[in-house]
DNA sequence: ACGCACCCGAACCGTACGGTACGGTTCACC
DNA sequence: GGTGAACCGTACCGTACGGTTCGGGTGCGT
């Protein structure tokens, strides 16, 4: 048993696992493979074969295969990253752009292919191995951008700008309004319209719906 | 190559294919197996003892494994029903429960462990086989429930109860705000809890807010 | 120069599973 | 009673893939 295995029953889930740069190379190759032929595709030998290594590396680092894919889902996670939110509160106008962009990057996030790829990976997986992959990715990644946008809403309601009582609910509203029935139809292998590519629109139209449910 | 096997590329999409009782009884079989332990958890083998039939049988039925996934997702696709909506535009409070209605069935179809195991299946196979069962899901479910939703909100508009410029795009609102992140948290593997099941104030919820925005 | 840590490439093993073949049984129909 | 179709159960085959082992090579510290 390696010791420097990546387990991700033994790590916190927020702490941020450090992969060198040659596991880094060989998780971007990993991810190619996923996002080109799904999780079939992703096998020990063609990784290896892909990414110029040993399988016994990839053994030595990862454990198993269970715990590449996780290294490869928690790799991603933290690639993700959301522009930040300083003073965005300075009036209604900015507010609401600045709510609009968030809803965009999200967007940006939830309907790249590299997203859909671990997205399909993880909901195949998700009714075996005690689901470490869903429960992976819903830690790091929904549950950190809810967290985000919640603290944004309560920012927009301090200000008096937004109205609800609940900062959860509020942001699932949102969320709804944003993505619709268009992640899973995207998911399931749907091509995106030219209407579903244009991400900027799509977030201003639900940024208004949610302003006429929730603006103040 | 028997003769009798389902093949969903000759069979047309919304040709409602026709099992014998008998293949419909290992079908349900297969759907159990399904919901219990994902795909993995479907094998010929597997199968073939469980339903009491040989594997023979199931490959002069389906063809291979391919044909029997998909004949699954058509054989359960065949077996949702929704309430009719005969005369439910009486008046503006009647055709909102029956909103209400046609959202909380919605719900109870989409949140239910069969049609998350389908889901599941369908996106775990979406990059691989040109994508069938992608396909067949789309068109066997979502297309039809979007389809009856469009006619029933085209209905209220014409009675003056909903003003919106495109039925379409109303629908997938009224989509987004009933089932905003939950559908793919479960997908994830995520329990519901308790809010989560109560698919009747969830959907009043959803269609208030969706008069909100599209009542007349 | 020596050893040690790390790694590559390839060969190897065990197993699970898709798919096929075959003998035996039931049952409908003539 | 005979015949053939459908079907069950089981044994079997080929292969793909996860995981292990081993020989050899490279670079670094002492």
């Amino acid at each position: 048993m390696p010791a420097a295995a990546f387990d991700i029953a033994t790590s916190r889930p927020d702490a941020a696992p450090e992969f060198s740069p040659r596991q880094q190379v060989v998780l971007q190759h990993a991810l190619t493979l996923l996002v080109e032929g799904g999780e079939k595709a992703l096998t020990t030998a063609g990784l290896a074969r892909t990414a110029s290594c040993s399988k016994e590396s990839l053994y030595k680092w990862f454990g198993d295969r269970d715990g590449l894919l996780a290294a490869v889902v928690a790799f991603q996670a933290s690639q993700v990253q959301f522009p930040s939110e300083a003073g965005a509160t300075a009036d209604a106008a900015t507010f609401q752009a600045h709510v609009a962009a968030f809803v965009e990057a999200l967007l940006g996030v939830l309907f790249s292919e590299t997203s859909l790829a671990l997205n399909r990976l993880s909901i195949g997986q998700s009714n075996t191995n005690s689901n470490r992959l869903g429960q992976l990715l819903l830690v790091r990644g929904k549950h950190m951008i809810s967290a985000r946008a919640r603290t944004m809403l309560e920012s927009g309601r301090r200000h008096g700008l937004l109205k609800f009582d609940n900062a959860e609910d509020a942001y699932q509203v949102l969320y709804g309004l944003a993505i619709r029935d268009v992640h899973i139809r995207l998911l399931l292998g749907e091509a995106a319209g030219p209407a579903e590519k244009d991400l900027k629109s799509q977030a201003e139209t639900a940024v208004d719906r949610f302003y006429q449910l929730f603006g103040a």
